[in-house]
DNA sequence: GCCCAGGTGACGG
DNA sequence: CCGTCACATGGG
Protein backbone atom coordinates (compact mmCIF):
# COMPACT_ATOMS: atom_id res chain seq x y z
CA UNK A 1 0.00 0.00 0.00
CA UNK A 2 1.21 3.60 -0.70
CA UNK A 3 -0.24 6.58 0.24
CA UNK A 4 0.68 9.29 -1.66
CA UNK A 5 -0.65 13.25 -0.55
CA UNK A 6 -0.87 15.52 -3.11
CA UNK A 7 -3.89 18.31 -4.12
CA UNK A 8 -2.88 17.61 -7.66
CA UNK A 9 -4.42 14.23 -7.55
CA UNK A 10 -7.71 12.95 -8.09
CA UNK A 11 -9.07 10.04 -8.89
CA UNK A 12 -12.25 10.82 -9.62
CA UNK A 13 -11.20 13.43 -11.64
CA UNK A 14 -9.02 11.40 -13.88
CA UNK A 15 -11.09 8.61 -14.04
CA UNK A 16 -14.03 11.46 -15.63
CA UNK A 17 -11.81 13.04 -17.71
CA UNK A 18 -12.17 11.00 -21.00
CA UNK A 19 -8.31 10.29 -21.43
CA UNK A 20 -8.94 6.93 -20.06
CA UNK A 21 -11.55 3.89 -20.32
CA UNK A 22 -10.55 1.37 -17.52
CA UNK A 23 -10.57 3.39 -15.13
CA UNK A 24 -13.60 2.70 -13.48
CA UNK A 25 -15.35 3.46 -9.91
CA UNK A 26 -16.14 0.57 -8.29
CA UNK A 27 -17.29 1.57 -4.95
CA UNK A 28 -17.89 5.14 -3.29
CA UNK A 29 -14.13 6.30 -3.18
CA UNK A 30 -12.30 2.62 -4.88
CA UNK A 31 -11.00 2.98 -8.13
CA UNK A 32 -10.00 -0.36 -10.70
CA UNK A 33 -7.88 0.20 -13.28
CA UNK A 34 -6.32 -2.00 -15.93
CA UNK A 35 -3.54 -0.68 -17.71
CA UNK A 36 -1.12 -2.95 -19.96
CA UNK A 37 -1.45 -6.51 -18.14
CA UNK A 38 -1.91 -4.71 -15.09
CA UNK A 39 -4.77 -4.24 -12.25
CA UNK A 40 -4.33 -1.75 -9.76
CA UNK A 41 -7.15 -0.58 -7.30
CA UNK A 42 -7.09 2.60 -5.64
CA UNK A 43 -8.51 4.61 -2.98
CA UNK A 44 -9.47 8.08 -3.44
CA UNK A 45 -7.82 10.34 -0.01
CA UNK A 46 -9.23 14.13 0.43
CA UNK A 47 -5.63 15.12 -1.49
CA UNK A 48 -4.06 12.09 -2.96
CA UNK A 49 -4.57 8.52 -3.29
CA UNK A 50 -3.97 4.95 -1.82
CA UNK A 51 -2.03 3.01 -4.32
CA UNK A 52 -2.76 -1.18 -3.90
CA UNK A 53 0.88 -2.30 -4.63
CA UNK A 54 4.18 -3.07 -3.83
CA UNK A 55 6.20 -0.11 -3.26
CA UNK A 56 8.63 -1.13 -6.38
CA UNK A 57 5.54 -1.78 -8.37
CA UNK A 58 4.38 2.08 -7.94
CA UNK A 59 8.11 3.48 -8.28
CA UNK A 60 8.81 1.22 -11.31
CA UNK A 61 5.21 1.72 -13.06
CA UNK A 62 2.10 3.48 -11.58
CA UNK A 63 4.61 7.09 -10.43
CA UNK A 64 5.45 7.33 -14.16
CA UNK A 65 2.02 6.00 -15.40
CA UNK A 66 0.20 8.84 -13.51
CA UNK A 67 2.68 11.95 -14.14
CA UNK A 68 3.53 12.21 -10.05
CA UNK A 69 7.00 13.75 -11.07
CA UNK A 70 5.63 17.01 -12.79
CA UNK A 71 4.12 19.83 -10.81
CA UNK A 72 0.68 20.59 -12.51
CA UNK A 73 0.41 23.86 -9.73
CA UNK A 74 2.71 25.49 -11.35
CA UNK A 75 1.11 25.02 -14.49
CA UNK A 76 -2.25 26.13 -13.28
CA UNK A 77 -0.05 28.95 -12.23
CA UNK A 78 0.95 29.67 -15.61
CA UNK A 79 -3.40 30.43 -15.93
CA UNK A 80 -3.67 33.98 -17.22
CA UNK A 81 -5.41 35.86 -14.40
CA UNK A 82 -7.54 37.86 -16.67
CA UNK A 83 -8.78 34.83 -18.15
CA UNK A 84 -11.88 34.18 -15.97
CA UNK A 85 -12.62 30.61 -17.73
CA UNK A 86 -9.92 29.12 -17.89
CA UNK A 87 -8.91 30.02 -14.30
CA UNK A 88 -12.29 28.72 -13.45
CA UNK A 89 -11.53 25.17 -15.66
CA UNK A 90 -8.03 25.10 -14.26
CA UNK A 91 -9.26 25.38 -10.32
CA UNK A 92 -12.25 23.15 -10.87
CA UNK A 93 -9.93 20.42 -13.07
CA UNK A 94 -7.66 20.44 -10.14
CA UNK A 95 -6.50 17.05 -9.26
CA UNK A 96 -6.65 15.76 -12.97
CA UNK A 97 -3.29 14.72 -14.68
CA UNK A 98 -2.07 13.52 -17.60
CA UNK A 99 -1.15 9.70 -17.77
CA UNK A 100 1.21 7.93 -19.54
CA UNK A 101 -0.99 5.42 -21.57
CA UNK A 102 -0.27 2.45 -23.90
CA UNK A 103 0.35 3.82 -27.39
CA UNK A 104 -1.56 1.05 -29.40
CA UNK A 105 -4.28 1.15 -27.39
CA UNK A 106 -4.57 4.84 -26.85
CA UNK A 107 -4.74 4.31 -31.23
CA UNK A 108 -7.21 2.01 -31.19
CA UNK A 109 -9.77 3.22 -28.35
CA UNK A 110 -9.55 6.52 -30.10
CA UNK A 111 -9.95 5.25 -33.34
CA UNK A 112 -13.03 3.92 -31.95
CA UNK A 113 -13.95 7.07 -30.19
CA UNK A 114 -14.93 9.21 -33.02
CA UNK A 115 -18.75 10.32 -32.99
CA UNK A 116 -19.47 7.91 -29.91
CA UNK A 117 -19.77 9.37 -26.52
CA UNK A 118 -17.77 8.34 -23.70
CA UNK A 119 -19.88 5.20 -22.42
CA UNK A 120 -20.34 4.15 -25.81
CA UNK A 121 -16.22 3.93 -26.05
CA UNK A 122 -15.56 2.36 -23.05
CA UNK A 123 -18.74 -0.53 -23.97
CA UNK A 124 -16.39 -1.04 -26.93
CA UNK A 125 -13.41 -1.49 -25.56
CA UNK A 126 -14.46 -3.65 -22.68
CA UNK A 127 -15.95 -5.30 -25.77
CA UNK A 128 -12.32 -5.87 -27.39
CA UNK A 129 -11.08 -6.70 -24.33
CA UNK A 130 -13.48 -9.82 -23.25
CA UNK A 131 -13.32 -10.99 -27.04
CA UNK A 132 -9.47 -10.90 -27.52
CA UNK A 133 -7.41 -9.77 -24.50
CA UNK A 134 -5.99 -12.02 -21.78
CA UNK A 135 -7.19 -12.59 -18.52
CA UNK A 136 -5.67 -11.33 -16.02
CA UNK A 137 -4.91 -14.04 -12.98
CA UNK A 138 -8.05 -15.52 -12.47
CA UNK A 139 -10.04 -11.88 -12.23
CA UNK A 140 -12.65 -12.74 -14.64
CA UNK A 141 -11.10 -9.12 -15.99
CA UNK A 142 -8.98 -8.97 -19.15
CA UNK A 143 -6.02 -6.61 -20.66
CA UNK A 144 -6.34 -4.70 -24.16
CA UNK A 145 -6.03 -7.27 -27.04
CA UNK A 146 -2.41 -7.20 -28.29
CA UNK A 147 -2.51 -5.85 -32.57
CA UNK A 148 -1.75 -9.42 -33.48
CA UNK A 149 -5.09 -10.61 -31.92
CA UNK A 150 -7.10 -8.30 -33.57
CA UNK A 151 -5.32 -8.12 -36.54
CA UNK A 152 -6.79 -11.81 -36.65
CA UNK A 153 -10.27 -11.24 -35.79
CA UNK A 154 -12.80 -11.22 -38.42
CA UNK A 155 -14.75 -8.62 -39.68
CA UNK A 156 -17.68 -9.67 -38.96
CA UNK A 157 -16.74 -10.39 -35.05
CA UNK A 158 -15.31 -7.06 -34.79
CA UNK A 159 -18.42 -5.84 -36.22
CA UNK A 160 -20.15 -7.45 -32.98
CA UNK A 161 -18.27 -5.10 -31.05
CA UNK A 162 -20.42 -2.30 -32.28
CA UNK A 163 -17.76 -0.69 -33.87
CA UNK A 164 -19.59 0.17 -36.81
CA UNK A 165 -18.22 1.58 -39.83
CA UNK A 166 -15.20 2.07 -37.96
CA UNK A 167 -14.30 -1.92 -38.52
CA UNK A 168 -12.08 -1.43 -41.48
CA UNK A 169 -10.04 1.36 -39.40
CA UNK A 170 -9.42 -1.11 -36.30
CA UNK A 171 -8.33 -4.11 -38.85
CA UNK A 172 -6.17 -1.87 -40.73
CA UNK A 173 -4.80 -0.09 -37.47
CA UNK A 174 -4.20 -3.57 -36.47
CA UNK A 175 -2.48 -5.24 -39.55
CA UNK A 176 -0.34 -2.14 -39.80
CA UNK A 177 0.89 -2.00 -36.47
CA UNK A 178 1.85 -6.41 -36.35
CA UNK A 179 3.15 -6.30 -39.67
CA UNK A 180 5.44 -3.40 -38.85
CA UNK A 181 3.97 -0.84 -41.11
CA UNK A 182 4.02 1.46 -38.12
CA UNK A 183 6.33 0.95 -35.21
CA UNK A 184 5.23 2.37 -31.92
CA UNK A 185 7.89 2.58 -30.31
CA UNK A 186 10.23 3.24 -32.35
CA UNK A 187 8.24 7.15 -33.37
CA UNK A 188 8.26 7.67 -30.04
CA UNK A 189 11.91 9.59 -30.44
CA UNK A 190 9.93 11.64 -32.91
CA UNK A 191 9.30 15.29 -32.50
CA UNK A 192 5.64 16.55 -31.95
CA UNK A 193 5.12 17.26 -35.69
CA UNK A 194 6.36 14.17 -37.26
CA UNK A 195 5.16 11.87 -34.62
CA UNK A 196 1.54 13.40 -35.66
CA UNK A 197 2.15 12.67 -39.12
CA UNK A 198 3.07 9.22 -38.56
CA UNK A 199 0.22 8.24 -36.42
CA UNK A 200 -1.88 10.05 -39.29
CA UNK A 201 -0.80 7.91 -42.07
CA UNK A 202 -2.95 4.93 -40.02
CA UNK A 203 -6.76 5.27 -41.78
CA UNK A 204 -9.57 6.75 -39.17
CA UNK A 205 -6.41 8.95 -37.53
CA UNK A 206 -7.07 12.31 -38.51
CA UNK A 207 -6.05 15.54 -36.73
CA UNK A 208 -7.86 14.68 -33.53
CA UNK A 209 -7.28 11.54 -32.56
CA UNK A 210 -3.72 11.95 -33.52
CA UNK A 211 -3.41 14.32 -31.17
CA UNK A 212 -4.72 12.46 -28.51
CA UNK A 213 -2.41 9.86 -28.93
CA UNK A 214 0.45 12.22 -28.84
CA UNK A 215 -1.07 13.57 -25.49
CA UNK A 216 -2.51 10.76 -23.90
CA UNK A 217 -0.09 7.66 -25.08
CA UNK A 218 3.44 9.96 -25.39
CA UNK A 219 3.03 12.18 -23.25
CA UNK A 220 3.50 14.94 -25.65
CA UNK A 221 1.30 18.21 -23.47
CA UNK A 222 1.98 20.33 -26.23
CA UNK A 223 -0.66 18.72 -28.74
CA UNK A 224 -4.28 20.47 -27.94
CA UNK A 225 -7.12 17.89 -29.56
CA UNK A 226 -9.99 20.08 -30.64
CA UNK A 227 -13.50 17.88 -30.21
CA UNK A 228 -16.41 18.84 -30.64
CA UNK A 229 -16.94 19.78 -26.51
CA UNK A 230 -12.79 21.88 -27.10
CA UNK A 231 -14.29 23.42 -30.09
CA UNK A 232 -17.18 24.41 -28.39
CA UNK A 233 -15.74 26.41 -25.75
CA UNK A 234 -12.81 27.52 -27.84
CA UNK A 235 -15.60 29.23 -30.23
CA UNK A 236 -17.63 30.36 -27.36
CA UNK A 237 -15.00 31.80 -25.09
CA UNK A 238 -11.47 32.72 -27.22
CA UNK A 239 -13.62 33.63 -30.75
CA UNK A 240 -12.31 30.43 -32.56
CA UNK A 241 -8.52 30.05 -31.37
CA UNK A 242 -7.52 28.89 -28.48
CA UNK A 243 -3.84 31.28 -27.40
CA UNK A 244 -1.80 27.86 -27.14
CA UNK A 245 1.77 30.08 -27.71
CA UNK A 246 0.62 31.65 -23.91
CA UNK A 247 1.11 27.80 -22.91
CA UNK A 248 3.64 26.95 -24.76
CA UNK A 249 4.84 23.51 -24.70
CA UNK A 250 1.87 22.68 -22.49
CA UNK A 251 -1.42 23.32 -24.07
CA UNK A 252 -2.41 20.12 -23.80
CA UNK A 253 -3.13 20.41 -20.43
CA UNK A 254 -5.34 23.38 -20.53
CA UNK A 255 -7.17 21.78 -22.90
CA UNK A 256 -8.01 18.73 -20.21
CA UNK A 257 -9.23 21.38 -18.06
CA UNK A 258 -11.34 22.71 -20.43
CA UNK A 259 -12.51 19.42 -21.62
CA UNK A 260 -13.12 18.14 -18.13
CA UNK A 261 -14.90 21.76 -17.53
CA UNK A 262 -17.48 21.27 -20.43
CA UNK A 263 -17.99 17.64 -19.72
CA UNK A 264 -19.18 19.03 -15.97
CA UNK A 265 -21.02 21.48 -16.96
CA UNK A 266 -22.91 19.28 -19.47
CA UNK A 267 -23.77 16.79 -16.24
CA UNK A 268 -25.00 19.14 -14.35
C1' DG B 1 -39.24 9.81 -35.21
C1' DC B 2 -35.34 13.32 -33.92
C1' DC B 3 -30.49 14.76 -32.38
C1' DC B 4 -25.99 13.80 -30.68
C1' DA B 5 -21.47 11.55 -29.54
C1' DG B 6 -13.47 13.27 -27.65
C1' DG B 7 -14.04 12.70 -36.51
C1' DT B 8 -12.39 11.06 -40.80
C1' DG B 9 -12.02 10.46 -45.72
C1' DA B 10 -13.88 11.18 -50.19
C1' DC B 11 -15.42 14.38 -53.24
C1' DG B 12 -16.36 18.75 -55.68
C1' DG B 13 -15.42 23.61 -56.00
C1' DC C 1 -7.02 25.26 -50.26
C1' DC C 2 -12.00 25.20 -48.77
C1' DG C 3 -16.96 23.25 -47.54
C1' DT C 4 -20.14 19.27 -47.62
C1' DC C 5 -21.45 14.66 -46.93
C1' DA C 6 -21.84 9.61 -45.52
C1' DC C 7 -20.28 6.70 -42.34
C1' DA C 8 -22.96 2.49 -37.82
C1' DT C 9 -24.52 2.42 -33.28
C1' DG C 10 -26.80 3.44 -28.94
C1' DG C 11 -28.87 6.70 -25.65
C1' DG C 12 -31.79 10.70 -24.44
Amino acid sequence: MIKIINKDLNLRKIAQSGQCFRMNETAEGRFQLIARDRLLYLTALEDGAVFECTEKEYESFWKDYFDLSADYAAYRAAVDPSDAFLTEAAEEGRGIRILRQDPWEMLITFIISQRKNIPAIKACTEALCGRWGVEIEDTGLHSFPVPEALAGASDDDLKHCSLGYRVPYVRDAARMVSEGRIDLEAIAKLDDEELLEALMKVPGVGPKVGNCVSLFAYHRIAAFPIDVWIGRMVDEHYGGRFPVERYEGFAGIMQQYIFYHALQTKNK
